[in-house]
RNA sequence: GGUCCUAUCGACUAACGGUUAGGUCACCAGCCUUUCACGCUGGCAGUGGGGGUUCGAAUCCCCCUAGGAUCACCA
């Protein structure tokens, strides 16, 4: 059987991370298994329509590096891929149902279900439709439903799920799972706008895009009874399941939008790197081998294996997300990384540098931070003269005979005709085993003079960095400053 | 409350009957060092509890407990 799965995501607006672990999973295991990939957008409840909500979904997947075999945009032989535009197809199988008696017409207003609902709480037990007591087709009989509904009265229809037997499917992930049929619920098939809801809709698509396996979050486990329900109402084979652990907060509930943090671009506004964040997705709820946490989407699509996939939910944890990010930061080229960092610099207001120059800042720090974001103001002294100055370090390291010490050295270094890092360097280790004084004795009052700051890179890259001529500048300015007191 | 799912360090996970229960993040210590980082070395820390099955159980079965999901004319 050729293997064809599907990411079938409502267009809410935005692109959860549990979404893109399931788009994701989807796709390795397509790849994986020389199969296809489909994207199939779920717009049946006109509700809450969203604009551009699949341009935006559409996006970030591609960001995230997941394209798809057949789609709205790529077009393939099983569409239409978006569900307002199979209305009829519904339409024909929900009436189908009905002719079989496998459904029902029913008439409750909301009112009546909910008081339904607080009947049913109170006697204790589950909240599902109570059939043989409601207003539909199988108490009144269809005739009667008949005469209601050419009287205009709105209706929907109901799945007639069989009182006796149970249901029974097998779950890659979980094994088996067993329901008994008197605790499924006689789901809605049809809205009374005459839209689907997703339970018909998933389950008439699947048959007919030919879906082999369906692979979703774990949150669709309780209703997938009515769905092997329904394929055999229509007596279509079912697809194999696969419900993915769901992702969850710090609090081990669910992850959702309310507590933040949950849309991916999101986390790419954030400036995490595409990569990093796919390969921290992908080790949510999986791990090819366990002693290993850097992989290529190659890389895990060869190593893909569904049925190795954690029953148990996964706690999204920021800390190692951010670790993650800087892996792939330290190993950025930087024919990658220089358009992201002058890009983040003007941001930071400051345009105009040179590709080399943006480059060697690039390869300074990129071990000293997390996101790309942060250089810029972490290395605001490279781009003006320092604004302020570290107190407490000063106070530690700029001690009374500090100026006397520094100031031959200064002299020997406006001698320097080449002002690089060896140089630098050379001369200042040179001075100091003339002078019988600790590197670390002159560097720390340098780099406050030069850049006000406690930390950063390496010093003598630095000097380079900003240049003799400001160096000198820089320097002059400073002692001026301490002399007059200003300091 | 009904139903279903789940349970290995604080977190992500490996070990699919036989290991001193392994790796990673975080945390701690040390080394490196002109700062901050990076890196390196080491450390802390786990099979929820109770019964079985078995020569042998984290692994299979049962019960308990705990957590979660779901019970919409949302997906």
């Amino acid at each position: 059987m050729d293997v064809r799965v599907r990411f079938a995501p409502s267009p809410t607006g935005y692109l959860h991370v549990g979404g893109l672990r399931t788009a994701l999973y989807n796709y390795l295991f397509a790849k994986k298994h020389g199969g296809k990939c489909i994207l199939r957008i779920e717009d049946t409840d006109r509700t809450r329509f969203v604009d551009n909500a699949t341009e935006n979904l559409i996006s970030n997947l591609r960001w995230a590096g997941i394209e798809f075999d057949e789609s709205l945009e790529n077009g393939g032989e099983f569409g239409p891929y978006i569900q307002s535009e199979r209305f009829d197809l519904y339409t024909k199988y929900g009436k189908e149902l009905l002719e079989k008696d496998l459904a029902y017409y029913a008439f409750d207003t909301s009112d009546e279900l909910a008081e339904m609902r607080d009947r049913l709480q109170k006697e204790g037990g589950s909240f599902k439709y109570d059939r043989n007591k409601m207003r539909n087709s199988v108490t009144m009989g269809m005739d009667e439903a008949k005469k209601l509904i050419d009287a205009g009265e709105s209706y929907v229809i109901r799945m007639k799920v069989p009182e006796e037997g149970e249901v029974k499917f097998n779950d890659i992930i979980r094994g088996e799972v067993t329901v008994p049929c008197k605790d499924v619920d006689d789901q809605i098939l049809l809205k009374s706008d005459g839209f689907p809801t997703y339970h018909l809709a998933n389950v008439v698509d699947d048959h007919f895009m030919q879906i082999s396996h369906v692979i979703r979050g774990e949150e669709w486990l309780p209703s997938t009874p009515k769905h092997v329900l329904l394929y055999q109402f229509f007596g279509w084979d079912t697809p194999d399941f696969a419900h993915l652990p769901l992702l969850l907060n710090e609090k081990k509930a669910k992850l959702s939008k309310r507590h933040g943090d949950v849309a991916v671009e999101d986390f790419k506004a954030k400036g995490y790197l595409k990569d990093a964040f796919v390969n921290f997705i992908a080790l949510l709820g999986w791990n090819p081998t366990g002693d290993r946490e850097i992989y290529t989407m190659q890389e895990f699509i060869d190593l893909f294996d569904l049925s190795k996939v954690n029953k148990a939910g996964a706690v999204f944890d920021l800390k190692k997300l951010a670790w993650m990010n800087q892996q792939y930061l330290k190993e950025l080229n930087s024919a990658e990384a220089t358009p992201l960092l002058k890009a983040e610099l003007e941001k930071f207001g400051v345009s105009d540098l040179e590709e080399d120059f943006v480059a060697q800042i690039f390869d300074l720090f990129k071990e000293r931070v997390t996101f790309i974001n942060e250089i810029p103001e972490m290395t605001d002294y490279l781009y003006a003269e320092p604004k302020e100055f570290d107190e407490k370090y000063m106070a530690k390291r700029w001690k009374e005979d500090t100026a006397e010490m520094v100031k031959p050295l200064i002299a020997k270094l406006s001698e320097l005709n080449e002002f690089t890092h060896d140089s630098t360097h050379d001369l200042t280790k040179a001075y100091c085993e003339e002078a019988d004084v600790k590197m670390g004795q002159l560097m720390h009052p340098l780099r406050l003079m030069l850049t006000g700051k406690s930390s950063g890179a390496g010093m003598f890259d630095t000097m380079a960095l900003i240049g003799k001529e400001e160096c000198m500048k820089r320097f002059e300015t400073f002692l001026a400053k301490k002399e007059s007191g200003e300091l």
